[in-house]
DNA sequence: ACTATCACTTTTATTTTGCAAGTGATATCA
DNA sequence: TGATATCACTTGCAAAATAAAAGTGATAGT
């Protein structure tokens, strides 16, 4: 696994912190693949548009696993398989997620996100943080009021 | 400057898009020290806690440059200097630099945060980009209603 | 038994980073 | 005026991370 600074070898700033853990050009690719578009295999997200390489795959994976922002369970069907899972910690990076796609779409005029994305997101924000939690209380069948954030 | 895979390279998502600009361990950094620290300089930008090297600074300024989040103009009071200034594009960023300080300052157990700033955030989400909307203003001397994001 | 698929490793080449030292233009001080 | 300091970089080099391709071993399907 790449080693990357610690905590103490930086500052005391939230923000880099935060970047310490999902600061490069893969990690938050993989949990957007987790989160907001349910795939749970290392081979469906190999097969992301941005054609990852499986050895920077594997390490993104063991990274977030290290960091407690998803686990991997082997599959009861196919011992091959694993399966990848957000964890409640790792959908508190939504938020970051969400910010970063509108963001994106705001600014990329040959953006693949829906058109009216953008403007509906921060006009609604809330509303898109709300719905969010619904869907996923409803995923993890947990009481909806929770503070998972 | 360091290229880094253009946007046609990889995909059509605004994610990808995000972090083919800023997905780095330095770039929202600098930025932070722009938006969030008030600084100007280069010195004082380099004097920050977490060490950047020159060489990476520089390059990090001129890539905010190229992508219009920043721009340079000669300091008139030291033909030496330059003064770095976000431009409006660049701070429509400061949602996701302020989602990552939330989520950093949470999940951090010494973070450099003010305390309970994470979950007064998320409280108030839109509370706190009202107020660094006004703020912005203000300090542009631009219409308070003008739709920056 | 044979072939395919799965989640990785390994290998190698290229790119980026980190560190230290230097540079030239400008400012400050004796 | 000359010496020294400061500014925003640039250069050179070693170390680390990334990318691309091929390989591996366990398991599954036929």
């Amino acid at each position: 696994m790449s080693k990357r600074p610690g905590r103490s070898d930086r500052s005391t700033c939230p923000i880099s912190f935060g970047l310490d853990i999902f600061g490069d050009r893969w990690t938050l690719l993989v949990l957007r693949d987790l989160v907001l578009h349910g795939k749970t295999r290392f081979a469906e997200m190999q097969a992301s548009d941005e054609q990852i390489a499986s050895n920077i795959l594997a390490d993104r994976l063991q990274r977030l696993e290290c960091f407690g922002l998803i686990e991997r369970l082997p599959d009861p069907d196919d011992r091959r398989q694993k399966v990848c899972r957000v964890t409640d910690k790792g959908l508190t990076l939504t938020p970051v997620l969400l910010e970063i796609a509108a963001w994106g779409a705001k600014h990329d005029r040959s953006t693949g996100a829906p058109s009216g994305f953008a403007d509906a997101f921060y006009a609604n924000r809330e509303d898109f943080y709300d719905n969010h939690r619904r869907l996923i209380a409803a995923l993890f069948e947990e009481d909806s009021t929770s503070n998972w954030r």
